[in-house]
DNA sequence: ATGCCTGTCTGGGACAGA
């Protein structure tokens, strides 16, 4: 079983670039992030016939996350984390589908910091971690999927060089300790649990060639729980995807679990 | 030293992203 994440960055101006990798890899699940449209304006109809079927929750212009299985229908099991009834940012949904459950997650970036968007960032992975502790105890195959923007070491795995970025938010002390605190609940972040101080990034700035310098950053990850790192087989990203026309900043990342 | 690109909403320029 294949299991996806792709910050899209606009599933409107993506779509294109979405449909053919989904022929071309056919995950079996795909969890999406910054959809940037509305509920209303979600292509529902392209990924069915794309033999898709999908839950979301979209917001006007900005975020957005969406859950995708392959012929079937994902149960949806909540949209937004816990904790915050003020909260109207579309980050967070969760389902299961194919016997696994799966959650879909765009963590707030955070910048500028400090200030109120780096509280917000922290304040937001604090409820992730509660959540998240609930979900690691299940014991069905678990996988919490996403941008998590946050770089976790300064180590050329993470991140090309931390210079140009070391005052960003996703490279502060306390970033990095939410991170941690997550991962001490017991979760694998399966790319580095297969590829640990390789460079295998997801995201490249679209600017200053980037990408065809391979100045990157790993920000999307794959946590697994202890039922899911069981089935561990391989780890991976789609970068080709990142080098097509009009591309995503990111790319998709993913792992292939047994049957 | 700097969103240097890009998408969205909108109808030109601001905002958001990392």
């Amino acid at each position: 079983m294949k299991i996806a994440t792709f910050n899209v960055n606009g599933i409107t101006a993506r779509l294109p670039r979405l449909l053919e990798w989904l022929e071309s890899t056919r995950p079996d699940v795909a969890c999406l992030q910054e959809l940037k449209t509305s509920d209303e304006t979600f292509p529902v109809d392209a990924l069915r016939d794309a033999g898709y079927g999908a839950i979301w929750h979209g917001q006007k212009g900005f975020n957005g996350v969406a859950i995708l299985a392959r012929d079937a229908e994902p149960q949806e099991r909540r949209r937004g984390l816990p904790g915050d009834p003020d909260d109207t940012h579309s980050r967070y949904i969760e389902a299961e589908a194919h016997g696994v459950v799966v959650a879909s997650i765009y963590l707030p970036n955070g910048n500028p910091q400090p200030g109120p968007k780096f509280a917000y960032k922290l304040a937001w992975f604090e409820r992730l971690r509660e959540h998240a502790a609930s979900l690691f105890d299940d014991p069905r195959t678990v996988v919490l999927a996403g941008d998590y923007n946050v770089v976790a070491t300064d180590e050329v795995g993470d991140i090309y060089s931390p210079r140009s970025y070391k005052d960003d938010a996703l490279l502060q002390p306390e970033s990095r300790a939410a991170w941690q605190r997550v991962l001490d609940q017991g979760w694998t972040d399966a790319i580095d649990s297969l590829h640990h101080g390789k460079p295998i990034y997801t995201y490249w700035d679209y600017f200053r060639n980037r990408f065809s310098r391979d100045s990157g950053l790993r920000i999307d990850h794959l946590l697994l729980n202890a039922a899911a790192k069981a089935r561990l087989e391989q780890a991976g990203v789609d970068r080709d995807v990142r080098a097509q026309e009009k591309p995503s900043d990111h790319a998709p990342a993913w792992i292939l679990l047994s049957d």
